[in-house]
RNA sequence: GGGCGCUUAGCUCAGUUGGCUAGAGCACCAGCUCGACAAGCUGGGGGUCACUGGUUCAAGUCCAGUAGCGCCCA
């Protein structure tokens, strides 16, 4: 077996990793395999509560069991990993709580649509124990992946502690808020209309509604006027897209003052168009223009039909014979379609509305059977004809009843429109509204004391709780503000069992059995004339009794339920376990918008409810990402990205580094996908028209071979290849990766005889006092950043830092030092430091590379660190994180050595443009001041090197030679011999153009000084800093200009 | 209909409290296999900061309006 503690990647396959040759690329793959293992043998990420500590921890946002890992996932994870090991890094008692979500009817859906496709079987044939056992399964299977996958993301979760919403832990939590909420009146049972979806034969949330446009018939027929009616009018015409509802009609609403309605809107209309403009004009117009029209041909219709409504005229319902009567209410638009419409309170949300106005018109009829089939209200006596719809699924009875008005002759008309549909997310069918007994939670204040919604309002506005960005604290306040009332149940099978249980017996009964335990209470439902009994136990059916047989509830709870207990759940409330003592409230919330008011808020109450402190302090809201048209990744569009087809072809750090680059403050990120040419591997960009699966054949436009792109497929072609999908974006994380990498190798080759020691700043020349005051920056930054959320700039501070720094210029300029004796010691330390804290800066990002080169370099200079080097820590996963003295960092360092590389880099672009070879030498001359001469003659070999100078002259006394390119700059001229080489024209072109550009920011300059109130409001500095401008532009104009004139004469 | 965002280089994005001669990566062009790295190195080109107006000594940044796009709620 390896002993792990001491497995390099370098010796894996030599055992000299000096000496030997080494891998020039980074195995992603090698990597995660090894130190996954690793990490979790030594148990890193497993948490104690330690009172020597301070606590942190964050609750996972519990991902569905119902399926994969998507990108979604990974950013969400991967940032709440960064912040982790972060914490971790720097001392914290770090917990990560991970876990799943049994998602009530997602995965209800899925097991069931498998049983109908593979043993063409429903729930109700296996019935209610045997599903949820089938469940089970699936949920066992699916959670054993999900938390594979965010392992292999390198999430450092305590997995020891993995929880999920529906097990015993977190059952107690639910069952015990339940009974509190119970007996504390919270809870109570109420008629609710629903989404109903027919197939699943469940209520579904509103998120789980998809809103789909479609061609639809919009329908007219008419109502005869029973009682009252007047001047010739002997019926009233109703519209409609959903005939077969007129079953269910309990009235009919028209506009009490039509008249007055149309000079209000006419008011408006003139009003608007007094200050809109052109376009809005044009539309105004064209409606005002509808209005007067409409106004004179439906007005006195209108007005007899209002009056009709006030004189308490009653309709006979068609084919049901039921009498209705019509009503004065606004909701009935005197601009749209017949003026009057049909009240069906039991299935429409508006007309349940217009029902809780006017309560006088009698219950709302529900027609519908949970199937969807009519029930036995939908049928009646009319006109001596029996119509009976009872039975008949609704599709089929809309058919029936328009075919049965058309025989008596009530029907008027048929319209193609275009309408929106609701369907049902899950099962894709049309959604009825349906009324139904629910449960409830009482949003709302009582009693003029703050309610659950209100108390978590003030947890947001008292600061207890903020948003990170801030303006989500609106959309979290803005729900929460309305208190409605919250809808708990699901008739589903799925979930936390409702614990209710109805009897029909008188109280003394409950009182005899129930006698002195207190995990029991009840309630009178006086509308059935029935106890409800909520138990924080289960109970015995016939524990009053055979006379008096228990039934519980058959509904199960909302899955957000057991969602909104998480930060407490898991940490083993009700119990008072010292994990909820220690790491209650929680540090930080990472989620995504969408979930705000659905999962945040109710974390928020419940917290408060049950343990009288908020869940956590912060909650940081993370961007979305989407597709290249700006679109929402998923798999049935085939736009989506599978994390781990990303972790196999650009390892897990690159998808790592990429997910926290992206995470920007203000915007969603667009993310180019692109389907991998089976056949070649070439990465063909996914167009729009390949969306949705319309487009099943791709020809490869590198190998001509055809493939099928990635989509929503569900088993594979046999005579067609299925492209994976990838993105480009990814090749910069990976290559970061790389650069890490090959710093540390080209380190390790270079540390043979390496003596650590703790290192003196007055001892060190400019370069190393350069590059530790930019570490000590950059690692000051990252921290700032990581406090504040800022995980972009996280990413983009440690990737500059390492690449254009470290490894552009300071380990060039090392290179030379390495070679001499004298100074190989020190810039080895120096090297062996910045190594040492950059992999501790990197680690919550890429972990896996910062680790494998770790375990290197404990193998070859265990002894490091800056400033005092010590025995390094077995794994970077528990160093230190990098904090370096305050002292180190020097402006002016940095500025001095900004010289030297603008003075390379003017070497460099002349010798690029004239396409001299590096062998080559140039000869350059630098006019400057005399303390800038010092600098530059102290940097003379690394500038020989770095530019490949051969003479270097500089001073306040230096000439332009004759046959040179010349640059200027803020602080010196340069010239850079060309004996022979130089071209005259095109070096006058050149500085033709920079005299132009340094004359026209002159202007500019002046003219701001020019100008009195600039000289007199802004600050004395600003102003100073326009002055030192003009001054430094004015000589090097000064400079050009007499470069120009000498290149004349040359 | 209400709310919240976004629009900066060919593409994807930075740009903290107004104080720039507006940045990065990719892509593009030219040149480099020099003992860490071609997944690389060096240099270069490329922008009326969506549009219109306003506030200000000063606007990519603040305000108003217009256009386009996205998300949430009804």
């Amino acid at each position: 077996m390896d002993n792990l503690n001491y497995w390099n990647p370098f010796s894996n396959r030599m055992p000299n990793p000096v000496t030997s040759e080494l891998a020039k690329h980074y195995d992603p793959r090698e990597a995660q395999r090894r130190w996954l293992k690793f990490w979790n043998e030594r148990g890193f990420f497993h948490a104690r509560p330690d009172v020597s500590r301070q606590p942190f921890c964050i609750v996972i946002p519990p991902p569905n069991v119902t399926g994969a890992l998507h990108l979604g996932h990974a950013l969400n994870n991967t940032l709440q990993d960064v912040l982790v090991r972060w914490r971790r890094m720097q001392g914290y008692a770090t917990l990560w709580m991970p876990g799943t979500d049994h998602a009530g009817i997602a995965t209800q859906a899925v097991v069931e649509r498998r049983l109908r496709d593979e043993e063409k079987k429903t729930r109700h044939d296996l019935g209610r124990e045997e599903l949820v056992n089938r469940i089970w399964q699936w949920k066992d299977q699916y959670e054993k992946r999900i938390l594979s996958q965010l392992s292999e993301l390198g999430c450092s979760c305590d997995w020891q502690r993995t929880r999920f919403t529906l097990d015993p832990v977190c059952a107690r939590a639910v069952r015990t808020t339940f009974f509190k909420m119970f007996k504390d009146g919270l809870i109570f049972r109420g008629k609710r209309l629903v989404n109903w979806d027919a197939q699943l034969q469940t209520s579904v949330a509103d998120d789980e509604v998809e809103n789909v446009k479609q061609k639809g018939k919009f329908y007219y027929f008419r109502y005869p006027i029973l009682l009252g009616a007047s001047g010739g009018l002997d019926h009233v015409l109703i519209g409609t897209t959903r005939p077969e509802t007129m079953l269910g009609d309990t009235a009919v609403a028209v506009h009490p003052e039509p008249a007055r309605e149309f000079d209000k809107r006419e008011r408006e209309l003139e009003a608007s168009l007094a200050k809109a403009n052109e376009r809005e004009t044009r539309d105004n117009q064209e409606r005002l223009e509808r209005l007067r029209r409409r106004r004179d041909e439906m007005l006195p219709h209108l007005v007899k039909l209002a009056e009709l409504a006030r004189a308490g005229a009653i309709l006979e319902l068609p084919l049901v014979g039921r009498k209705i009567p019509l009503i004065a209410d606004r909701y009935a638009d005197p601009e749209k379609g017949t003026g009057a419409v049909k009240i069906t309170p039991a299935h429409d949300a508006n007309d349940y509305a217009v029902w809780e106005r006017h309560k006088e018109i009698g219950e709302p009829i529900n027609i519908l059977n949970p199937d969807g089939s009519i029930n036995d209200k939908g049928r009646g006596e009319y006109r001596g004809r029996t119509f009976s719809y009872t039975g008949i699924d609704r599709k089929e009875a809309r058919r029936k009843v328009i075919e049965d008005l058309q025989d008596i002759g009530l029907f008027d008309r048929e319209e193609e429109i275009e309408n929106t549909i609701p369907l049902s997310d899950r099962s894709k069918t049309p959604i009825e509204p349906y009324l139904s007994d629910q449960w409830f939670v009482r949003m709302g204040d009582r009693d003029g004391q703050p309610g659950l919604a209100q108390r978590a309002i003030d947890a947001v506005k008292e600061g207890l709780v903020r948003f990170s960005p801030e303006r989500y604290a609106k959309t979290y306040l803005d729900w929460l503000g309305e208190k409605r009332d919250w809808c708990i149940s699901r008739q589903l099978w799925w979930g936390h069992r409702i614990p209710i249980w109805y009897a029909y017996c008188p109280e003394t009964e409950l009182n005899r059995i129930f006698a002195g335990r207190n995990d029991v209470a009840w309630r009178l439902d006086e509308a059935n004339g029935r106890w409800l009994i909520c138990a924080l136990n289960d109970l015995p059916n016939d524990i009053l009794g055979p006379k008096y047989p228990l039934e519980q509830d058959p509904d199960v709870l909302d899955t957000w339920f057991s969602s909104a207990l998480w930060p407490h759940s898991t940490l083993g409330w009700p119990e008072q376990t010292p994990e909820l003592a220690y790491w209650y409230p929680t540090g930080v919330l990472v989620t995504s918008r969408d979930i705000i008011t659905l999962w945040v808020a109710r974390m928020v109450m419940t917290g408060l409810y049950n343990l009288k402190e908020v869940p956590f302090h912060q909650v940081y809201i993370h961007p979305k990402i989407l597709d290249a048209f700006g679109e929402t990744m998923s798999k049935t569009k085939g736009n989506g990205l599978d994390p781990l087809d990303i972790i196999e072809r650009y390892g897990a750090d690159a998808l790592r580094f990429q997910m926290v680059h992206l995470a920007t403050e203000t915007q969603d990120s667009k993310m180019p996908v692109a389907n991998v040419c089976p056949h070649c591997d070439v990465l063909v960009p996914v167009k729009m028209e390949h969306l949705g699966g319309k487009t099943r054949k791709v020809a490869c436009p590198s190998c001509k071979k055809p493939f099928r792109p990635g989509g929503p497929w569900h088993a594979p072609d046999p005579d067609l290849p299925t492209a994976k999908q990838a993105s480009e974006r990814f090749e910069v994380g990976r290559n970061f990766a790389n650069k890490l990498w090959n710093a540390a190798r080209f380190l390790f080759l270079n540390l043979e005889g390496y003596t650590p020691q703790a290192i003196r700043l007055e001892d060190l020349p400019l370069e190393d006092r350069w590059i530790l005051s930019r570490l000590a920056t950059t690692s000051a930054t990252v921290t700032q950043h990581l406090e504040n959320y800022r995980f972009s700039e996280v990413a983009r501070t440690i990737y500059d830092f390492t690449w254009s720094e470290f490894c552009d210029w300071y380990v060039e300029m090392s290179k030379r030092r390495l070679q001499d004796p004298a100074s190989r010691p020190l810039v080895q330390r120096v090297l062996v430091g910045l190594l040492d804290g950059i992999l501790r800066l990197v680690q919550p990002i890429v972990p896996f590379v910062a680790e494998s080169i770790w375990q290197a370099f404990n193998e070859i200079a265990f002894e490091r660190g800056l400033p005092a080097p010590e025995p390094a820590a077995e794994s970077v996963v528990v160093a230190a994180w990098p904090i370096l003295p305050e002292s180190w960092r020097d402006t002016t360092m940095e500025a001095r050595i900004g010289r030297m590389q603008e003075l390379v880099r003017a070497v460099r672009e002349v010798r690029n443009r004239y396409t001299v070879e590096l062998k080559t030498n140039l000869d350059v001359f630098v006019r400057c001041s005399e303390s800038i001469a010092e600098d530059f003659r102290a940097l003379t070999p690394f500038i020989s090197s770095l530019a490949g100078v051969g003479q270097l002259a500089c001073g306040p006394a230096i000439e332009k030679p004759r046959q040179a390119a010349s640059q200027v700059t803020a602080d010196f001229e340069v010239y850079t011999s060309l004996q022979g080489l130089i071209d005259v024209d095109a070096e006058k072109a050149r500085l033709e153009k920079q005299l132009a550009e340094k004359l026209k920011h002159l202007q500019a300059a002046r003219a701001k000084l020019g100008n009195a109130n600039f000289v007199e409001r802004a600050p004395a500095d600003v102003v100073q800093q326009q002055r030192d401008l003009v001054a430094d532009l004015q000589i090097q104009i000064q400079a050009v200009e007499m470069n120009l004139k000498e290149l004349s004469q040359e």
